[in-house]
DNA sequence: CGTGAAACATTAGCGGC
DNA sequence: GCCGCTAATGTTTCACG
């Protein structure tokens, strides 16, 4: 059961959350009618359900010196070691005592360019957003990380040149 | 110049506010030894600058009903009117008072099961990412929406599988 | 950069619909 | 059940040292 029962109330308050994080509690209550107390009780409801994960600062790349995007298509060897696949990380550490080897699930965790990380459907096997200064870069990301590990078959790389849209706002049905 | 000079105190609260961006200021000031004037100004001075682009909550797909996750690869019609492409908003607009012709970037703007959409290099002109409820109602996006749409050629869908990592923290270089 | 004080916000308990 | 009031506590935000 992982779908939360929301009102008109619920979704009108993670409509406002999603566009500005920083909204106190009297100002949301205000938005939807209502007066701080109930409001804050939804809001920590909400918390609690995990319907709101996280609260966080959205940063430019650019401004900070992160001028390129990628999305990497990565295929794996399909006999490797399971454990590069999807390993616990603890299984993982452990292995890893013995040698360099961790998971790519683990070892995609701990590197800081790639921010988001799916298995898909398809020929491909993975789809990473990496963020990176620029190509010499990326270029050191490949060779010295992402093709240095073991379970990496072959990749194939697109590189963004423009944002359309990017928004952390989901739909609200 | 897009990119801004940070000292390791306002990477340090960059870090803090891309983990939680409802810490009071006095929380971070005292994580980054400060007491809370100074950090107050740093933060102000980063979201003035442009650093800081956005706060926001961050919802659980599952709990909210959209149990899919797709990236599409669109192409678009080579000889396509260019309004279709990149039309400002306000060219599409007119355009659109006349047929209900708007750019593919507009359009892309108004659905909101697209949370992202960025301009590629390579075969594909486009990748969206798309948050949907199921198969079904992908289907209708797919039938009634994205492929309804005048300028798009064909495009190459993926599922999600298994989310390996989404952040919205950037690395801080 | 730090201090202090006024304005503002959060949160728990209680009574009412 | 869900709402709103009140009151104590904590936080933000300045002018100023």
């Amino acid at each position: 059961m992982p779908t939360i029962a929301l009102d008109a109330t619920d979704r009108k308050i993670l409509a406002i959350l999603q566009e500005d994080g920083r909204l106190s509690n009297q100002e949301v209550a205000e938005r939807v009618n209502l007066s701080p107390s109930p409001c804050l009780r939804r809001i920590k409801q909400l918390e609690q359900a995990g319907v709101i994960r996280q609260y966080v600062a959205l940063l430019e790349p650019d401004k900070i010196g992160l001028g390129l995007l990628a999305y990497i298509n990565v295929r794996l060897e399909k006999h490797s070691d399971p454990l590069y696949l999807s390993g616990t990380k603890a299984a993982a550490a452990q292995h890893q005592t013995m040698s360099p080897r961790v998971s790519f699930s683990t070892a995609v965790e701990r590197w800081p360019e790639v921010v988001a990380c799916y298995a898909m459907t398809g020929e491909m096997d993975f789809l990473l957003r990496v963020h990176v200064e620029d190509m010499a870069h990326f270029s050191r990301f490949m060779m010295e990380t992402l093709l240095r590990h073991p379970a990496v078959l072959d990749v194939k790389s697109s590189f963004a040149l423009q944002r359309v849209k990017d928004t952390t706002a989901l739909p609200l049905l």
